[in-house]
DNA sequence: TTGACCATGATAAAGAGTTATCGTTAGCAT
DNA sequence: ATGCTAACGATAACTCTTTATCATGGTCAA
């Protein structure tokens, strides 16, 4: 990633501009409002680069492709809405959970994914 | 799946053998010490029966394809090895990662992938 | 034992996500 | 402003997993 285009700048203003992990398609799409013409190549092109470069995070989410997030925040989990089917941000973490795997086994890392309804599909599920 | 054949013998039996979750292509790789001609599409209809009945249970995991094990088994987790890419049954669970959620949402279930190294593979990188 | 028909095995095809190709566009140093 | 060339966009191709196809073989009731 040598050239700043008008293409990276509006997939980084996306990026920052969600409190939550997106999928290269949702990212793509949401990019579209500015440039209406972005391509899905150079939407996983620079989600290569970025990656590379240390921006930008891969988030793996079982039975689903990965969503990615900004690099470097603290150390987090998420929520799998089965409504809108968007990823959500959980702040807390329980790091016991390094403890449970079997004697021998070095445990390098851990995923937590919790699956329900977020605020909005929770909502008018109920209603 | 009306017909008890010797091909889900030896499926059924080679699940009943493992202490982990297996992937089709390894339950068909394992079944095939026994039935050397077996088809990797007969393990495919095997594990969707075996899934419709009950018998059998499917694990999602993070950016890889999902692994069967014995349905009826007390909750539980799993641990994927980066060394030999197996997954391991984990019997302990943190129930109080259901209340991690964002106040408004709604917590159906939650999965923990612990990652690193089994006992084995730990052992062989270490030396 | 016979025979209906379900399951099998080999392989083609489907599906979904991701990457490569290639002519064109545009960023950036000069 | 010019030119080099990285990046783009459209789409074909690829990868990997899973399912469909169909002639053949094996199961099980009679």
């Amino acid at each position: 990633m040598e050239r700043q285009t008008r293409q990276r700048d509006a997939i980084q203003a996306v990026i920052e501009s969600y409190d939550r992990p997106l999928s290269p398609s949702e990212l793509c799409d949401a990019a579209r409002e500015r440039l209406p013409r972005l391509g899905i190549a150079t939407v996983y092109r620079a989600i290569r680069d970025l990656v590379e470069s240390g921006w930008l995070r891969a988030v793996e989410i079982p039975g689903a492709p990965a969503r990615y997030e900004r690099a470097g925040k603290p150390h987090h989990h998420h929520f799998l809405c089965r409504g809108c089917n968007s990823l959500w941000e959980v702040d807390d973490c329980l790091s016991e959970v390094d403890t449970l795997a079997p004697a021998g086994f070095v445990t390098e890392g851990h995923d937590i994914t919790l699956y329900g309804l977020c605020d909005g599909c929770g909502s008018a599920d109920a209603g």
